[in-house]
DNA sequence: AAACGATGTTAATAATTGTTAAGCAGGTGA
DNA sequence: TCACCTGCTTAACAATTATTAACATCGTTT
């Protein structure tokens, strides 16, 4: 499994710098932003499997970062790091939608279980990072790698961003598959234009998948959408 | 929907009272335990979706309650209350495989807002807790999934919103929906406008459920809302 | 009964998504 | 070099879904 992917957002440069080189070193792949506004943008362009943000910040505190990320993604872990200890800032936080509150100072190593223990909970159900490259959904068979999609005798060659939206789809199969995260994978960055380019590819999919009707990609109005099949079988 | 099964560790009986009173006020199936032999013998006795621990406890202390859990079990998520904040007893908790660790005093609020956060991410893939995606009442079947409302030869698909909220009511069928509750799942936010927009659905799902004049959406007026039938078919 | 707040209903507005086609860039073969 | 494909993006407009507004009605309190 590829090594996880952590924002963190720190303005403190002594702090950021420790904490990236203590996160480096075991094994975690980090992006440090020096502010609010470089967080977002960044978390927009990324996949990150968590974030760690500070409260206090330049430009965009914490909190707002973490709203703001909350309106489209309800699943990304965040974990907050103060000073302050203040009771309202921490129901806050978790209000926010936030996984954890620590305030400084805190030992790294808590902070890498904190950070360990929340991980654990969300990683199993991380499809995205699976390697699978062959699916059978319905009465389809796809092969991600050929670039094929084969019902009965017919097979239909897919371009290659047809392929990778519905080899998310098929990994999601029967579960929701994120807009902001399928944009980010395979359009590196969740802007308005990639959105409308990823409509115009689910509208492709769908004519492909016609043949089959117990197959559909269905829309999750403001959230996603999802590849529902009754008769799956593992591939 | 079910209400969370807790299972509460703790010797000191004020703390254990109170912990008890206040845990079950805010919708918890709490069991209350005096020592870490009795815990254990709850735990294997019953499904709990959430341990909370205190360390220092008579027969078996809570660290090793844990240890014995994670033989088998690696899901249920574990939080330790305890009156030291020393380094390396935190430490020791994260590593067994607790998934929170809080210090006395805490406030009662952290406490279930850290309850929340991590309830929050396990509940999605528990599926005892209630991931029931079709439904039958009166002489409709409800597909959540397939976002269908079937009635004898008649599919209605229904959009995103008015699914969820069907399928809220159907979780509670002849019980009450919290309007709150309702807002706080499905809006995220219980707010005026959105309550206000959940009154629409609720108009919205009315007429859906007008073919089958045995079904209805009760309004509790300043509470709620609740969906009645006299022919509920489990399904 | 009057006044108030909560809910019901319908319509207007806004936001999101669906669909088709036009543009644009890179590659290929004549 | 140029015409021609191909795949992707952007644009334009249609359709659907969600929110907000406006006003009617109901329930409760005084």
């Amino acid at each position: 499994m590829a090594s996880f992917k952590l924002l963190l957002v720190e303005d403190d440069p002594n702090l950021g710098q420790i904490l990236n080189e203590y996160l480096t070193l075991k094994g975690y792949t980090t992006t440090l932003c020096r502010d609010g506004e470089e967080g977002l943008s960044a978390f927009k362009r990324e996949q990150f499997d968590l974030c760690l943000f500070d409260i206090m910040l330049p430009k965009k505190d914490g909190f707002s970062m973490a709203k703001e990320i909350r309106k489209n993604d309800s699943v990304t872990p965040i974990i907050f790091l103060t000073a302050k200890s203040m009771k309202e800032d921490t129901i806050e936080g978790f209000k926010i939608g936030g996984d954890d509150y620590i305030t400084k100072p805190f030992s790294m190593e808590e902070l890498l279980l904190r950070i360990q223990a929340i991980l654990r909970r969300t990683a199993e159900k991380n499809p995205q990072i699976s390697d699978q490259k062959e699916f059978n959904f319905g009465s389809f068979h796809f092969d991600y790698d050929k670039q094929l999609l084969v019902h009965g005798n017919n097979q239909t060659k897919l371009t290659s961003k047809e392929s990778e939206l519905l080899r998310m789809l098929c990994l999601h199969l029967n579960q929701p598959l994120d807009r902001s995260t399928a944009l980010k994978i395979i359009w590196r960055d969740d802007s308005y234009f990639n959105a409308r380019s990823m409509d115009v590819y689910i509208a492709k999919l769908r004519k492909h998948l016609k043949p089959d009707p117990t197959v559909q990609i269905m829309t999750l109005h403001g959230s996603g959408f999802k590849l529902i099949t009754d008769a799956q079988i593992e591939g």
